[in-house]
DNA sequence: CTGAATCCCCGAGGATACTG
DNA sequence: CAGTATCCTCGGGGATTCAG
C-alpha cells in the first residue's frame, strides 16, 4: 500500500504512455488481480501439493472448463509461477509444477484457504443473521 | 483442501436440495470468491488501517464506482467483516470499520499485498521473457 | 491425452441521474 | 454526504468442435 493510503495508481514513474500502449496502470493491482482470480487460486492450492498432470488438474478443480484450465495455466506459466513439462509420448503427457516463487505464493494462498475454513461458520451465521434482519425491515 | 486433493464440492453433508433452493455448492468456494473479489481485497486493505468514511473509501480506492463501493461494503457487512455506523447529522456521516474477524482477514490480505510487492519485479520480468520467446516462436 | 479455435450468452460492473 | 435506481456495454468464461 502507498503511504497516503491510496491503493491504486500510485505515482506512475515516468514512462510517457505512447499511443497504442497499455495505459499506465498500477502493477500491484495487476498482481492482485492475478491472485484474486478464482481459478488461479484453486490451481495454486492444488499444485502446492506437488506436480500434477493436465487431466489430474481438471479432475481436482471440479467445474473448471478445458478452456479456463488451459488459459489459467498459461497465465501462471507466463508469470513464472508454474513450469510446464511436455513428455512427447503416446499418449502425450504434460506436467505442471510450481516454481520456487510459485511455492511462496501457494503458501499465501494456503493461508487464505485455512482462514476460510476457520471462519466459514462465522460467515455463514453472519449472513443468516443479516438476511433475517433484512427480511424483518422489509416486512 | 479436502484430503483427496479435490477442492470443490466436498462431500456435501446431507441437506437434500429442495427444488428452488440454492444448489449444494462448496462453502469454501463461496468464501474464496469473496476473498478473490478485487474490490473486497482493496477495501479490506484500506480498512485495515482503521475506520473510514464512505467518501474516504471512495477516494482511497481509486477507480471504484459508487455502485460497486456500496455493493461491496454491503456484502462485507453481511459477512460480518465490517460494521456500518450511521451518524444522522447534516450532512449525514457513515463510518465503516472492520470487525474482529474482519481484522484477521485483513491481515491475510495484507500478507498477500506484501507478497505482490515483493515479487512484482520477478513477475514483470517473467512476463517479458515469456512474451519475448513467444514472439520468437511466432516469427 | 492435451490442447486450439469458435461461437455465444449472461451478468458483473461502469455511467448517469435522482433522492433523503 | 451517502446512497438508490436504471440503463447499457463489454468481456469473462462455458459449451462445443476440431487437431496433433
Amino acid at each position: 500500500m502507498t503511504k497516503d493510503g491510496t491503493l491504486t495508481r500510485p505515482a506512475h514513474t515516468g514512462v510517457p504512455a505512447l499511443p497504442g500502449e497499455a495505459p499506465p496502470t498500477c502493477e500491484l493491482r495487476e498482481v492482485l488481480d492475478r491472485v484474486g482470480d478464482k481459478w488461479s487460486v484453486l490451481l495454486m492450492a492444488v499444485l502446492g501439493d506437488g506436480p500434477r498432470r493436465y487431466s489430474e488438474l481438471r479432475r481436482a478443480v471440479d467445474g473448471i472448463s478445458q478452456r479456463m484450465l488451459t488459459l489459467t495455466l498459461r497465465s501462471l506459466e507466463r508469470d513464472g509461477l508454474v513450469v510446464r513439462t511436455v513428455t512427447p509420448s503416446t499418449p502425450p503427457r504434460v506436467d505442471y509444477e510450481l516454481t520456487e516463487v510459485g511455492h511462496t505464493l501457494s503458501r499465501e494462498v494456503g493461508a487464505l484457504i485455512r482462514w476460510s475454513e476457520a471462519h466459514r461458520e462465522y460467515i455463514s451465521a453472519a449472513r443468516r443473521s443479516y438476511d433475517a434482519e433484512e427480511a424483518v425491515r422489509e416486512g
